[in-house]
RNA sequence: GGCGCUAUCGUCUAGGGGUUAGGACGGAAGAUUCUCAAUCUUCAAACCCGGGUUCGAUUCCCGGUAGCGCUACCA
């Protein structure tokens, strides 16, 4: 599934070495993007290597669809990285640091038959720390069964009763501490000889020569394990910065089982937003430069980042739930969905229109052609160019290019409630003399801004009628509904046969 | 249950022993206007609670409460 397994450049240890190790167990969340993010910021505001490592060593739970997300998210993401990694082709260095801690004493076997997670219970079952009987196992007992084919998962021995302290400085939460003997006997290698994650993970950290593992808070208590484990193998731990968590708007984790497709990357892709906006939104979620800046560029964001700008608590991702029937239809994949713009944090959405306005009328255009061309329509990119003026401050997403402008690219209009053609304080007599009226004179003049503005501002004044008055039963014409863009670039992009036609039209629609 | 982390407007955040507690999104009102937007102006909106330290705490300390995380042969 990866590119390629092995560094697709030679190792640079002369800056910082960073790394986003995602598991393939799922797809990639927001959170997961914000950690990759910030590690990527890192290596770049300090001259320093980006590195991804895939940490799959949960074979059971492993899938290449969720390879094919993370990848997905990142592609789109277009931050890239250094170098590249793949847990499970590194086996032999995860199974020889377990020997080597192994072999110092400091793990032992545990033939303790597995059992599941749900035999674990959080509830009111004491604080366990190791399988009595396993840990004081003589060597000699040990290697016998072992040599016996007795399976059996390697278990830290965690110094106990000696009042010794784990303590690591987080570069997010400061000094760390805890007590040695509040720490479990937790496994190197599982049964099957499999490494766990918290042996791989140092191993590579330190294989790797990363110096800085800034990852979610998720892990700051698990640190304690890994500063045990550089200890037993005589690295030197890099430097740790933990992420405080972005949580739902119920302050539950992020979770595509309870939270539905919101908290994927890619259904931000795929709603429209500009990867540059998701971007910004995600770095004001838990780091802010301090200086009340909301939009940053690329390079202002690396210019500013810093770990010590990044916050402790919490951050609420605020979107609004799915509904089950949007959920099923994403999950059935069939047809594109489209998500409401309330399913969005409004900050983001807020984000993504900013960014949409920032664009240059060239660039937006064409990257509206391609969803114009995406649904189904032909359209001519110089006439895009035209359009794209028009709908600029009026879309938040690229796809809303295709409610906001659809009167552009299609031949009938959709059927619209004719009582729209009747203006304020108006009756359909009137509506009927104001289309006539614009008929006859829009025949007689030439489509550009001045020319229609001069005509039809006149027209109303012959009519006796304001110009509000006259333009709406025009503008709900020929876009077939009340709000639109400005009425004269519109009837100018639109063109004579296209306005007369669809002027015919509501006056039939009139009588 | 044990251990750990956290606590400023609805949300994201700035700040910090004495401030009118700042900004942004969202909300409300207004201006502008051919509608809708965009833009501009204005308004409402917060220091979790209780002790201490102090002349003075939202800020420092302690306790409580709440939330979150870890407590797997998941990561």
């Amino acid at each position: 599934m990866l590119a390629s397994s092995t560094p697709f450049k030679a190792r640079d240890l002369s800056g910082p070495r960073v790394r986003f190790a995602p598991s393939p167990t799922g797809f990639l969340h927001v959170g997961s993007a914000r950690t990759f993010i910030f590690n990527w910021l890192y290596a770049r505001r300090n001259n320093g290597t980006m590195i991804l490592r895939l940490d799959d060593t949960d074979v059971e739970r492993n899938s290449d669809a969720s390879v094919a997300s993370i990848f997905d998210g990142l592609n789109w993401l277009d931050l890239g990285w250094d170098e590249e990694y793949k847990q499970s082709e590194r086996l032999a260095l995860h199974q020889k640091t377990a020997q080597t801690i192994f072999e110092r004493g400091l793990a032992y076997r545990d033939f303790t038959p597995t059992h599941g997670p749900e035999a674990e219970k959080s509830g009111t079952q004491g604080t366990w720390l190791f399988n009595p009987g396993m840990r004081e196992l003589s060597r000699s007992e040990s290697d016998r069964r072992a040599a016996a084919g007795e399976p059996f998962a390697l278990r830290f021995r965690v110094p106990r009763g000696t009042g010794e302290e784990v303590r690591f400085l987080d570069a997010v939460y400061g000094d760390q501490r805890k007590q040695a003997d509040a720490v479990e006997d937790f496994a190197l290698l599982r049964s099957d000889g499999m490494p766990t994650y918290h042996l791989a993970s140092c191993a590579d950290d330190a294989d790797l020569s990363i110096t800085h593992v800034i990852r979610g808070q998720d892990h700051l208590t698990n640190t304690f394990k890994h500063i045990l484990i550089f200890q037993a193998t005589g690295f030197t731990p890099p430097r740790f910065a933990h992420l405080p968590l972005l949580v739902a708007p119920d302050g539950t984790k992020l979770s595509k089982r309870r939270h539905g497709p919101v908290v994927s990357v890619t259904t931000y892709r795929d709603a429209g937003f500009l990867p540059e906006a998701f971007i910004n939104f995600l770095c004001l979620l838990g780091w802010s430069p301090k200086d009340n800046r909301e939009r940053m560029s690329r390079e202002e964001l690396i210019d500013a980042f810093s770990l010590e700008g990044i916050n402790r608590a919490n951050a609420v991702v605020n979107f609004t739930e799915t509904t089950a029937a949007l959920e099923a239809k994403a999950t059935a994949g069939l047809e594109k969905t489209v998500y409401p713009e309330e399913t969005f944090d409004p900050k983001a959405v807020w984000l993504n229109a900013e960014y949409i306005r920032a664009l240059s009328i060239e660039d937006l255009s064409a990257r509206l052609l391609s969803v114009v061309e995406g649904a189904g329509y032909r359209v001519d990119p110089a006439r895009m160019l035209r359009i794209t003026p028009l709908i600029r401050e009026r879309i938040k997403f690229l796809c809303d290019v295709l409610t906001a402008a659809d009167f552009f690219f299609v031949d009938q209009l959709p059927p619209y409630d004719p009582a729209e053609l009747i203006p304020q304080k108006g009756d359909a007599a009137m509506a009927f003399k104001v289309l006539e009226k614009a008929r006859a004179v829009l025949a007689a003049t030439d489509f550009t801004h001045d020319a229609l503005d001069h005509a039809l501002r006149s027209a109303a004044q012959e009519l006796g009628l304001k110009a509000g008055q006259m333009f709406q039963p025009i503008r709900v014409a020929v876009c077939g509904r009340k709000n639109a863009p400005p009425l004269f670039e519109t009837l100018a992009v639109l063109g004579s046969d296209t306005t007369l036609a669809r002027i015919d039209q509501a006056m039939k629609k009139l009588q």
